[in-house]
DNA sequence: AACCCGGGCGACCATCGGACGCTGGTGCC
DNA sequence: GGCACCAGCGTCCGATGGTCGCCCGGGTT
């Protein structure tokens, strides 16, 4: 059990591999002006730049990780087409169009209600066909929308958002004020990513630690699954809070 | 999509390898007074004595399961604790205790209660580590039943005769009625499991076809997956009758 | 004791939810 | 043009829901 909290802090720290320049470390305000926001690191987000020192003895499982090998023949045809990766997206301001080969966080969202309305329609024919009838995006809805014509939605991008969209969907406000800031520092679509944990976390606190009920009382929000790290923060938080 | 509707039938169909003896087959009154009750097999939960001879190219995917072997080990000792298996239910009417080396039907559905419970308890262990909180008997369920001393408790078992407490749940009265006519006439526990489909589609009938809405808006089977099976038996019944 | 019936449940399988880091697109100099 | 950054999404993985039929318990002869 102590084992299991330790993995789950190992996961949770892997994230922070992403370069910590602290030079020009964003100030506190960054998490927005509630006098709540403990400062960035408390709840292990960021930090760990490696792998904890203390223990390596403990390999583990963690570890070995097979090589992938992605074929992307580039020798000529192959079989049949392969897709061009979609634009990265930069962190806009709502109704801001994106410049560049780049995607706007307006259009992002917007994947997410699309996704709904494929889901709909996966519920609409398994009804029809007599068979088990999703309520949340399953990889079905993702095969369908793939095959469906919707080539750019698929499931990792749309699972690396989705407490993103939670933010959107909870408080529009906060998430609005938020891609704001971020934008105007510059930052990129990670820090933004990361930074929408937060206000979630306080959002969870304020409804009795219960972020799966905050997600199956919001229209939207219920057909997703709620972000397994999303949850552990919740958890850590409540913990560190003293229950 | 034709194809699949193939398998769906050969996979219903292979329950009916039970022997089919025709001699002493049953009358039809077995189904209970209702004028409802279509002729035995209307709706292919028997019949199909073997492959339908019509393709045999037709080997797909269907046809290869491996060889299984059970250690059982047999030779002394081995590791610990190999359980005896439990004894087989009989068909008994409410209250009736079973004779000889049998379990009646009360304990059966005692069973599913048990369940309930351990469910309970799986939920307060994930809300209390911040994990993801299950609304169905899981894997998980079954597993915390074996770790907790109720090692006669398992997921084939329960899933073998999760239609017959559905009827024991959605009426009572219909399900003792069929308790006390098949022990009547001697038929053994799959005769009367396969005769539990039929009130169960009835069922259905009068709410719409929806077999999961059924479920769902009882207490106790809201956290019971509902059977393949069943759901199939529903969709071709309502196709039969014309939508 | 020998036999056969029938069903308990071990073990398997496709697919699922979930995760991560390799490519390669992109903007900057 | 060359390079460094960084994030899209291919690909993997443990575990899940679902299934089937082997093996043997049990009643009968």
């Amino acid at each position: 059990d102590e084992e299991m909290e330790q993995q789950r802090l190992d996961m949770l720290a892997r994230n922070g591999d992403r370069k910590m320049n602290s030079a020009d470390e964003p100030p506190e305000s960054l998490l927005l002006k509630d006098g709540l926001g403990p400062p960035r690191d408390s709840i292990g987000l960021l930090g760990f730049t490696n792998h904890p020192g203390g223990s390596d003895s403990e390999d583990k499982k963690v570890v070995a990780r097979k090589k992938q090998k992605k074929r992307h023949s580039k020798e000529f045809g192959e079989d049949g087409e392969e897709r061009p990766r979609e634009h990265p997206f930069i962190v806009t301001e709502p109704g801001e169009p994106a410049k560049g080969k780049k995607n706007g966080l307006d259009y992002l969202f917007d994947l997410y209600e699309q996704c709904g309305k494929f889901l709909e329609e996966v519920q609409q024919i398994a009804k029809e066909k007599g068979e088990k009838c999703p309520t949340k995006v399953t990889n079905e809805v993702f095969r369908h929308a793939k095959l469906t014509g919707a080539g750019y939605i698929n499931k990792p991008k749309m699972r690396d958002y989705v407490h993103c969209y939670a933010l959107h969907c909870l408080d529009m406000e906060q998430s609005n004020a938020l891609r704001k800031v971020y934008k105007e520092r510059g930052e990129n679509v990670g820090q933004w990513c990361q930074a929408c944990y937060y206000p979630l976390v306080l959002l969870a606190r304020g409804n009795g630690w219960d972020i799966d009920d905050l997600f199956n009382r919001n229209e939207k929000l219920r057909i997703w699954y709620v972000p397994a790290k999303l949850r552990h923060l919740c958890h850590m938080e409540r913990i560190k809070h003293g229950e």
